[in-house]
DNA sequence: TGCTGACATCACATCACACTGATGCGTTGT
DNA sequence: ACAACGCATCAGTGTGATGTGATGTCAGCA
């Protein structure tokens, strides 16, 4: 490590969308994201859906309260989660930027005046 | 459970969907993916844009290749590259399922009758 | 009060991924 | 023909993320 060097912000994105690319990224999650997305479910739903143990999904579900994008709600025993209100837009902003149907981009510079 | 064990298909989900999400989970494939969507680029372009090293963005530009996201054009001395048509659209469409900015999700279950 | 069930937390092992340096290949220019 | 350049490939390394087992906590029930 350097002593100063700033970690280097690479290109004007919001970093909260990568991360919430990284959430998205892991089948697991991505399968119990939509499982929420359809319905409330609490743990031991997703446990019976995905087939994965219990302590596999509480650690998926811990990083995605963490992320704000899913939200808990204990009611006694069982503890029901779903997805928060406008999770994930900033992912669907980001990705709609990018995937722009239209033509090919353009070439707008030279080949490689560095 | 089946004696031979299938690797278990989780959740409806088109699998491609999730490994997408995986490229653009990685921050600076994220800001190649931003800047391909802007304008074709070589290599060398990118290795300014991003401030990182030559064989690093090459990697990265290997993967999005495979993945079929971004066409690679060779021109002499240098390679062209941009987005291809319907890149990340499989990944739009599953994140758009997911957002849906409505009110909350049902509990169409009791909990945990497992 | 003690047991069971739902869920979270912790420590650990494993594995995949990203970065790097060295090297090779094809093209351009002199 | 040789050098410089753009780019790809390869092998090595380190780090972070994921799954797992053990354990702890809290609520409900007999």
């Amino acid at each position: 490590m350097s002593p100063v060097a700033v970690p280097l912000p690479r290109v004007p994105t919001p970093p909260v969308a990568g991360s919430q690319f990284a959430l998205l990224a892991d089948p697991l999650r991505l399968a119990i994201i939509e499982a929420l997305s359809r319905e409330q479910l609490c743990t031991c739903h997703l446990v019976d859906i995905t087939g994965a143990r219990q302590t596999t999904i509480s650690n998926h579900l811990r990083l995605l309260r963490e992320a704000g994008v899913v939200l808990a709600e204990p009611e006694g025993r069982y503890t029901w989660y779903r997805l928060a209100p406008g999770a994930f837009a900033e992912a669907l902003r980001a990705l709609g930027a990018v995937v722009a149907d239209g033509p090919d981009a353009p070439r707008l510079r030279p080949a490689c005046v560095s």
